[in-house]
Order: structure tokens, then C-alpha cells, then sequence
DNA sequence: CTTTTCATGTAACAAGTTACATGATTAA
DNA sequence: TTAATCATGTAACTTGTTACATGAAAAG
């Protein structure tokens, strides 16, 4: 006997973007990205997968510019699975970042014009994610109607604002961290 | 023709860890975590690898009131190997987090006191890192002498301490930022 | 007495990446 | 004319997790 089948978070994140509404597997891969990193080739067969165990249900949308798409939408037995994954505790966070070695090995090559570079392209990575959630944050605020308001806990966009906030202070944080770096690395 | 064996950056990172001291395998599985999560049953047979591939050595240490130990050294070869890694552009970070999705989703139990659990669970999590931080800050610090003062880049502990101003600045932020949600959500 | 720590390994499986495959439209 | 975007999929491979396997010492 085997009981239902059992979801990865991959799949938990797909059916959490699909009760805001109806994606394509390409439009899922794109938006899926800030959150948890995937590939099409790991969405695709996933989607076919979810499907088949009737938690999401696609419709065939004919495109005449561009190739027709599979539109997916959560079904009512996809939104209880969800339902109870949102109760249960989150995992510890797992984050895997090359820079953190190289830092390590800073006394290796700290005089080296090359340690400087590692820290000035991710100051710059930090600088452009910065940008992005700054335009996104202008989006959602005007889409709430209130613009300067920010949307409150019972607002449909509650979640993408304070993920949006969580983003701007890390980047922040992460940005400050890279300058003051620099600062004590030899020119 | 086969060229040098390409490592990964697991790899990269074991010898990274090894340019300070010796390690075991055991040791190495424990203190490679806070940059990069690895299970033991990844680090035995990589190092093995490594081994044969000469960019590290290892001595059996026997011990009588705990089973013998490998302890490992990075060789010459290896230094060389991670001396080039050091010096190309780091890859992106990666950080999957399941809180993020669940977050997203706030929207569909905002006012259940499963939200509210989530968020608290988090900033517990941060608060316990910044507390395991601060310690190994204060260790560094005593480590290098003057206490109080913080080790310049010339440093051999530079590249520890810079590392752990990052997790404090970044926990500093995720912590603040748990507390706010908690401020936007219904008790 | 039961669990945790120390210590090393392998086997089976799940998750994630890269490469292969196709093909029209549009912008540079 | 070359590259990028849109759109879906599969195959082969690498990476990472869970489970199996052993066993002594120490702490609760």
C-alpha cells in the first residue's frame, strides 16, 4: 500500500506561484528563478508529473506570432496539498556561494588585484539586484492602488511585497558588506 | 588526451579549508557546512578522489579512546590547482529557501497562527546564528592578539573574519526583518 | 540503558545541470 | 545574418541526500 505521492519543494513552490494565477512551464522557470534556482528541464517533466497526480491542470493556448503554451492552473486538490505543506515548519535555508571559499583564502592572495575583482563584481551583482526589487517594489505598491502605501497582510500582494523587503534589506546588508571589504583590501 | 581532472567547487572548497590546517574528514564535513551544506557520504569518497589525483596527502592518526583518523593536507599541487580557482570571477550564489514560497503564500493563511509560527521559528534561527557569530568573532578576535581590534588583511585569520561579519550583518538583517513581518501579521 | 560523539565508508535514490532536439519570430 | 526570445520536451550526466554498515567511548 502505498499512500499519496509526495511532493519535493520544487513542486510546492510551482503550486505556490499558481494560486496567484494561471503560468506556462516557460513562464514558471522565469519567475520561479528568485526563489529557488531550475531549469526547464527540471520544470517540464514536473509540471507532466503534478498533472498527473491532478494537483495543477493545463489548458493548450494557441499563439499564431509565437508557439502555442500550456497555461497551468492549481486544481482544488493541488490547493489542499499546498494547504498543508504551508502549516508544516520550513527547512533551514541552504545557501552555496563560491565567494565564501575564496574569502577564506583571502591571506592566500589578499595583495593580488584579483581579490579586489571578486568583491567589486559582487558589490555589482548586489547593486543590480538592488535595482531590480527597487522597480518591483515601485510595481506591487502601484498595483495595490495606495502608491507610497505599502499593502497590508490582507492584501493579495502581501507575500510578493515582504519577499520583495526581505530581498532589499539583504542586498543592502550584502552590499555593505562587499564595500567595507574593499575598503580594508590594499589598493 | 585527457586534460587535468576538473574539480567542482566542493572540491575547491575542501581545499580551501586544508590552506589553514590539517582537517580529518569528519572534521572537514563539520566545519565546510556554514559555507557549503555537505553530507560526509560526499566528503569521504571526494577526498579520495583527491587524493588520488594528488592535490592532497593524508596521515593515519591512531587514537586510542576514539577510532583512528585520516588527517588530510593540501600538497603543492593542489595549492597551485586552488590558486587559479582563486583567481577567476565566482559563479552566483545559489539559496533555495522554503520559507520564501511559504511566504509567497501568505495571502492564503495570513491569519492562521501557522504564519505566525513560521516567521517566529525563523527569526529563531537567526538569532541562534548571530549568537554562534558573535562567539566565533570574539574567538578570532582573541586569537589574533589584540583584542578588541579587528585583524587587517595581512592577517592569517582575515579571511575567517571577514566571513563572519558577513553572516552577522546578513543575520542581523534577516532577524529585523522576521520582526517586522511579525509586526505586519495578526496576533 | 540509551543516546550522542567520534570516525570511515558504500549503495541507492532524488535533485539539479548540461546538452541535444526543433522551429518560428523579431530585433540588432 | 546572427543572436535572442518564445515554447516544449528528452537524454545523459553530476551533485546531493538518505539509508545501510560497523563499532568503541562517553555522557545522560
Amino acid at each position: 500500500m502505498k499512500g499519496v505521492p509526495s511532493l519535493n519543494t520544487l513542486a510546492y513552490g510551482l503550486l505556490s506561484l499558481l494560486t496567484y494565477k494561471t503560468y506556462s512551464g516557460y513562464e514558471l522557470t522565469q519567475h520561479i528563478q528568485p526563489f529557488w534556482p531550475a531549469k526547464h528541464s527540471q520544470i517540464y517533466p514536473l509540471l507532466a508529473s503534478l498533472e498527473q497526480a491532478g494537483y495543477v491542470s493545463h489548458k493548450l493556448v494557441v499563439q499564431h506570432d509565437k508557439p502555442d503554451k500550456k497555461m497551468y492552473a492549481i486544481t482544488e486538490s493541488g490547493s489542499l496539498k499546498l494547504g498543508e505543506w504551508l502549516a508544516m515548519s520550513a527547512a533551514e535555508p541552504a545557501t552555496r556561494d563560491e565567494l565564501a571559499f575564496k574569502a577564506y583564502c583571502l591571506h592566500k592572495f589578499a595583495k593580488s588585484p584579483d581579490a579586489r575583482r571578486l568583491f567589486e563584481q559582487r558589490a555589482e551583482l548586489s547593486r543590480n539586484k538592488l535595482q531590480f526589487l527597487k522597480a518591483k517594489k515601485a510595481e506591487v505598491q502601484a498595483r495595490d492602488g495606495r502608491s507610497g502605501d505599502l499593502p497590508t497582510s490582507d492584501s493579495p500582494h502581501f507575500g510578493a511585497y515582504i519577499l520583495i523587503d526581505k530581498g532589499l534589506r539583504v542586498f543592502e546588508a550584502e552590499l555593505e558588506w562587499c564595500e567595507w571589504v574593499l575598503s580594508q583590501l590594499p589598493e
